[in-house]
DNA sequence: GAGACGTGGAA
DNA sequence: TTTCCAAGTCT
C-alpha cells in the first residue's frame, strides 16, 4: 500500500477533533491557520475561540480597530500575524466585495498568507488538490524519502513543495493535507519518534537506516542579542503614563510603559539619569533584579522605576488605573502591571 | 534570501 | 540552564 492511502487510513483512525476542522467557511480556517502558524494547538486554541465569540464574521473583523484586534491577540506573540490579518480582513471587506478569494493563486495574494496557508485555505475550503507545506511536512517527507537537503534554505522548500503536490490525493486534497500534519505532530515528532508502532515504518528510509535522528536536515544558526529596557511608571493619583510602539522594532503597535533602553545594566547611572530628568520626584526602584524575558532573537533585561510625578508629558497617554486593561501589552508588561497594580482583568 | 519576529513547553 | 521547537511570513 502507497504512502497517501497509508496516511488516509492512519488519519481516519486517529485524526483530533479541532473546531475548525467543522467547517468550510474560508473566514474560520484562514482564521485559525494564521493563529497556528509557529504556534501549539493548546496556545492557539483559546484565542481561535476568543476570536470566532468577538468577530463571529469576516465583517466584524474589518470594522474593527486594530487596537482591539491586538488586545485580543495579547500574549500569542508574532504580532505582525495580527496587524496583517486585520489588514486582509478589510482587504477582502473593502476592497474584495466581501468575498473570500477561493483558489490558491489568488488567496496567496492576501498579505500574512503565504504557501503554507494559502494551501491550507484552498485544500480545507475548496478542495483544491494543493499540499501544504509546514515544519511536520518536511519531518516527514524527508525521513519517509530519505531527502536530505537543507530545510533551513528557502529554496530546498520546492523539493519539498512538488513531492507533496504529487503525493497528495486529488479526491480527498484536505484529508490528506490534515493527515500528513497530525501524522507529524504525534507521530513522526522530532524527538523521540513512535517509530515502534507507525505503520509507516517498513517503507521508512530514516527507520530502516537508524537515521531518524539525523533527519530533517536543518543548520540554521540564531544570534542573541542582549538589550536593557527600563521602564518608568510615572504615577500620578491613580493614573499613569503609556505610550503606543510605531518604529521598526519588536511588539510594533502594542503599549508599553515610558521608555529607556540602555547598553547595559548601570543602576548608578539611571538614578543619575532619572534624577536629571525628574528633579522633584522620588525615583523607586521596583525590581531588585532585572526581569528576563527571552524573544526569538533578543534576551531582554527589564527593570522598572516608580516615579510620582507633578504632571504628564504630552507625548504620553495617560490612562487611569481602572483602563489599563483596554490596552495591548507584550506578555511580559502585562504580567508585571497587573501583579503590580493588583488588575483583576485579563 | 538571510534575518527578524513572541511565547510557552518539552527534553 | 540551555536549546530547540510549533500548522510561516515579511522585508
Amino acid at each position: 500500500m502507497d504512502f497517501t492511502r497509508q496516511l488516509l487510513l492512519w488519519y481516519q483512525k486517529n485524526k483530533r477533533d479541532l473546531p475548525w476542522r467543522n467547517t468550510t467557511n474560508p473566514y474560520y480556517i484562514w482564521l485559525s491557520e494564521i493563529i497556528l502558524q509557529q504556534t501549539r494547538i493548546e496556545q492557539g486554541l483559546p484565542y481561535y475561540l476568543s476570536f470566532t465569540e468577538n468577530f463571529p464574521t469576516l465583517k466584524d473583523l474589518a470594522t474593527a480597530n486594530e487596537d482591539d484586534v491586538l488586545k485580543l491577540w495579547q500574549g500569542l506573540g508574532y504580532y505582525s500575524r495580527a496587524r496583517n490579518l486585520h489588514f486582509t480582513a478589510k482587504t477582502i471587506y473593502f476592497d474584495l466585495n466581501n468575498t473570500f478569494p477561493d483558489n490558491y493563486n489568488n488567496i496567496i495574494k492576501l498579505k500574512g498568507i503565504g504557501p503554507y496557508t494559502a494551501a491550507a485555505i484552498a485544500s480545507f475550503a475548496y478542495k483544491e488538490p494543493v499540499a501544504v507545506v509546514d515544519g511536520n511536512v518536511f519531518r516527514v517527507l524527508s525521513r519517509f524519502f530519505g531527502i536530505h537537503d537543507d530545510i533551513a534554505i528557502g529554496k530546498n522548500r520546492t523539493v519539498f513543495q512538488n513531492l507533496a503536490n504529487e503525493l497528495i490525493s486529488k479526491k480527498h486534497p484536505d484529508l490528506f493535507n490534515h493527515a500528513i500534519m497530525d501524522f507529524g505532530a504525534t507521530v513522526c515528532v522530532p524527538a523521540n519518534p513512535k517509530c515502534g508502532q507507525c505503520i509507516l515504518n517498513q517503507n521508512c528510509y530514516a527507520f530502516l537506516k537508524n537515521k531518524v535522528n539525523q533527519l530533517p536536515v536543518k543548520n540554521k544558526k540564531i544570534t542573541i542579542k542582549n538589550r536593557f529596557f527600563n521602564y518608568l511608571i510615572l504615577k500620578k493619583d491613580d493614573k499613569i503614563a503609556l505610550q503606543q510602539r510605531t518604529d521598526k522594532d519588536i511588539w510594533q503597535q502594542l503599549y508599553e510603559l515610558p521608555l529607556v533602553e540602555t547598553l547595559q545594566d548601570n543602576e548608578e547611572d539611571l538614578f543619575e539619569y532619572l534624577s536629571a530628568l525628574f528633579p522633584e520626584s522620588t525615583i523607586k526602584k521596583i525590581t531588585p533584579n532585572a526581569i528576563k524575558h527571552k524573544l526569538s532573537h533578543q534576551q531582554l533585561h527589564i527593570s522598572f522605576y516608580e516615579i510620582q510625578v507633578a504632571d504628564f508629558d504630552t507625548k504620553h497617554l495617560v490612562v487611569p488605573l481602572n483602563q489599563l486593561d483596554l490596552y495591548a501589552y507584550p506578555i511580559v508588561l502585562w504580567n508585571f502591571l497587573k501583579d503590580f497594580f493588583k488588575l483583576e482583568k485579563n
